[in-house]
DNA sequence: AATTCCTCCTGATAGC
DNA sequence: TGCTATCAGGAGGAAT
């Protein structure tokens, strides 16, 4: 589920009311969850200490403690976290949960159990031995970045703006909306694509993601031309009011509208 | 080295 | 209504 934006409120969720308080226990209900550490681990390098900094790097999500120590988040399709009271409020799915002194609990939720959860001393390496390529949000990150990125790649557009080794954070969703702002067919091969066309994909990327956060997410706050808010079995362009095409690149359902995406250079 | 396919897991929904 | 099939905002690992 979570792309760059969810994992984004998510980091702004912990940084605003997990810091600065004592983790009493720490408590795994799954372990299927866990990738690279145990619950002891867990344990050793985070129970009595406190967490006192957050940070996120495409769609992962580090909490660290004042160990020195980051707890790693991934939230695959359907992880998520709730700050509440805890055991009384637990909810279901709970894989993992950070009990406070106050009672709070920091709670790791994921039915379908592709997140994960580890920890590390050193974010840098934790991203470079998974070969995790740049967050287009980070400072630094500019039109010459991302023309870098895609010079010398081949395969379809999709696939490569999914690519997490290519951009850190884009996924399947925020993927067709750039697609669609830029008119560009997912199936669209990603060489010799001109630069002016790369450039507008920068900018819709850019675009989508800060229009995302500023409603906190929440696709049906978006304006109404955009593509999330029509991206479903039913939906019609916000174009020309034509049904969307669906079709599948790089093993995703893609949504695309037939007339206003084409593939072009 | 780079891409594509299969797989992990569980719930919601479409279709019969 | 009830059952079955399909699909889901991800990504590691095998196969190509």
């Amino acid at each position: 589920m979570p792309e760059l934006p969810e994992v984004e409120m998510r980091r702004r969720l912990v940084a605003s009311c997990a810091l600065h308080q004592r983790v009493e226990r720490v408590i795994i209900r799954d372990t299927s969850i866990l990738e690279g550490a145990t619950p002891r681990t867990l344990q050793r390098n985070l129970a009595g200490r406190e967490f006192v900094k957050t940070h996120r790097h495409g769609k992962w999500l580090f909490i660290g403690a004042d160990s020195g120590r980051w707890l790693t988040m991934h939230f695959g399709m359907t992880g998520d976290i709730e700050y509440c009271e805890a055991p009384i409020n637990e909810p279901p799915y709970t894989r993992a949960r950070f009990g406070f002194e106050n009672g709070q609990s920091l709670i790791f939720t994921d039915p379908r159990k592709f997140g994960e959860i580890g920890i590390t001393s050193d974010i840098s390496s934790f991203l470079n031995k998974r070969k995790w390529g740049p967050d287009p949000t980070h400072p630094g990150f500019d039109r010459v970045t991302f023309r870098d990125l895609l010079r010398n790649r081949t395969g379809l557009l999709k696939g490569v703006l999914m690519n997490q080794r290519v951009i850190a954070g884009v996924g399947n969703l925020y993927a067709d909306e750039m697609l669609f702002q830029t008119g560009l067919h997912p199936e669209t091969s990603v060489g010799n694509l001109r630069r002016a066309t790369i450039d507008a994909l920068y900018d819709a990327m850019m675009t989508v993601f800060a229009a995302s956060l500023a409603v906190d997410t929440d696709y049906e706050r978006l304006p109404g031309n955009f593509f999330l808010r029509h991206r479903n079995y039913s939906g019609l362009c916000p174009k020309c009011r034509r049904p969307l095409s669906t079709a599948q690149a790089s093993g995703r359902t893609t949504y695309y509208c037939p007339r206003h995406q084409r593939r072009r250079s």
